[in-house]
DNA sequence: TTGAAAGCGCTAACAC
DNA sequence: GTGTTAGCGCTTTCAA
């Protein structure tokens, strides 16, 4: 910065203010800063400003995985607001327990970044306790913590209409399948489950058999071949995400299971996948939950008396395709 | 760091030490430190410390979406290996032309990370040029760069193998479709049609029908009403990517024409929905992908006199599958 | 093995 | 409007 202030003929202050857009510079100082910096291919060092500011320009967020299409799509709509708002992303993704724990021992975010996102994760009551303790912003997504910004939609709700319709179709017995992972990526599993059956309860029919897939072909076939060697199996299955729905959709095929004849099948998420394979699902838009959860984290940042704990929900929309009929059809 | 230094009686010095795992702290002073920097929950500035050795800890990337499954794949093997290195990973997503050329322009990451990657861009020589004067490691994903830190797969050779199995079932009138994009995400794309054209050329059969698709099943249902029209409409397509491919499946189906009977379609990628798509592909494994580029920047940012341009290349798998047959069956 | 002290590159308060 | 200067929190000589 000194150089750019030297070839400009001015003090290394008034290249910081021009360089940060400040209106208390001339126009003729402006215009030579810029020159030089740009002769120079000057860009400021964010580590040495931050040092001073205390703020990073950084947005950490801790994210289940980043090979899913939700996750992947979430990321994107946050990237594209953020970017807008001249904040990086700084991903720390953490698929095993050990993973973390071990971040929640070491916080690496802690002072390398502005605010955390946590990403769709059931957290602990002693983890978000610890976020808490942050002294930043965290901002959940995809996941609705009382008396904390968080981003969402209505997961009982939807679990609650796709339930509903299975039952208007005439099915009584009905399969919920969740993914099994091990660091607890669950919570709209759990909502969507919650959902199924309090619509089951108020159709006055028997619950819903729950059944845990771990990731994976192999699963699925023997989560099917568990169910329909039941004495008594269910004509329909409302799986967790449209990615498992799809999962068991090769397996039936597999398995040689007519759908929708044999067994009625529904998704979540509306994955671009799930019209092409006449998926029913409900249809969630999770670039718009990264859009917004990176606008609220951008305002957050720069206004720490704002609200500190605004909600936003968004909408769902349930899609009817062809992998579900009336039983016995 | 100075209340760290004070609650172990010792001096910041011998914190920084203890804290960077030095040899030269002598086991009571490090028993007393780690003690105290535990009680006072305390981690190091990573701004402060970078300043004065000049490394962030932070890798770019520079990736065209997040979106797709191929990035999110490569992108999660990279942070896995990443993390593992203590390196934390920033990203830059340039979905659009004016976004890539800002990135050049600015390039934020100059003193922001340790290295940068280079995710699939099809970059211009000039853009090439510009990154090797960054002062830092520039690994290339997926896309081999002469002269350059590169990991990918061979492209050609892989759109060679697919053509070839078309030829073998029969086929002579053959499409090659590639997903169209503003910014150039299209060096894969690019190889692919090489190896394509090449195994026609040695058939000696006619040159395949190129054609590019925007994004979207519009896009493909256009691109398919505009094939199937022609005097002497192919028999089979050779898509850039599974994803493309399960667009064009969705199209064929909304146009009832048949796959593989009327039309036999041939994918890319081996995305998981391929198999349950009966989808004949190439298989690739970007997850090691990731894993291998976070390894080869590992090395290079640790040891700035490794071999300056390493090349790794990874392997493909053809695997035929429903979704290709012999014309007119 | 340890401590004191000099910066790393920048911003912000203050004086001009 | 502009320059001077004192740090931000750390690492790293250099001496002890």
């Amino acid at each position: 910065m000194a150089d750019v202030a030297e070839r400009a003929g001015v003090s290394v202050s008034t290249v910081s203010r021009t360089l940060r857009g400040m209106s208390t510079v001339s126009p003729e100082a402006r215009l030579r800063v810029e020159q030089a910096a740009r002769d120079l291919e000057f860009v400021v060092s964010r580590q040495a400003s931050s040092l001073v500011t205390g703020r990073t320009g950084n947005v950490a967020v801790l994210a289940p995985t980043l090979s899913s299409w939700f996750v992947g799509c979430v990321l994107q709509g946050l990237s594209t607001q953020l970017s807008g708002a001249g904040l990086d992303l700084l991903i720390y993704p953490v698929a095993e327990l050990a993973e973390r724990k071990a971040f929640f021992e070491r916080l690496p975010a802690r002072r390398n970044a502005d605010a955390l996102m946590v990403l769709s994760f059931d957290l602990t009551e002693e983890e978000t306790a610890r976020l808490d303790g942050l002294g930043m912003p965290v901002v959940y997504v995809s996941r609705k913590v009382e008396g904390r910004p968080s981003v969402y939609v209505d997961d009982v709700a939807g679990g609650r209409t796709a339930t509903r319709h299975l039952l208007t179709l005439g099915h009584r017995r009905i399969a919920y399948l969740c993914g099994r992972r091990s660091d607890g990526f669950t919570y709209s599993s759990r909502q969507r489950r919650t959902g199924c059956l309090q619509a089951l309860a108020e159709a006055g029919t028997e619950p819903a058999l729950v059944r845990e897939v771990p990731h994976g072909r192999r699963a699925a076939l023997e989560a099917i071949g568990d169910l329909t060697t039941l004495s008594d199996p269910p004509t329909a299955v409302f799986a967790e995400t449209d990615e498992l729905a799809l999962d068991l959709l090769t397996a039936l095929r597999e398995a040689r299971i007519q759908v929708p004849d044999q067994l009625s099948v529904s998704g979540f998420d509306d994955h671009p996948v799930a019209e092409w394979a006449g998926l029913t699902t409900v249809a969630q838009d999770p670039v718009s939950l990264g859009t917004v959860a990176g606008g609220l984290v951008t305002e957050l940042i720069a206004d720490p008396d704002a609200d500190p704990a605004p909600h936003r929900e968004l909408p769902l929309r349930f899609i009817p395709r062809a992998s579900t009929v009336s039983p016995g059809r």
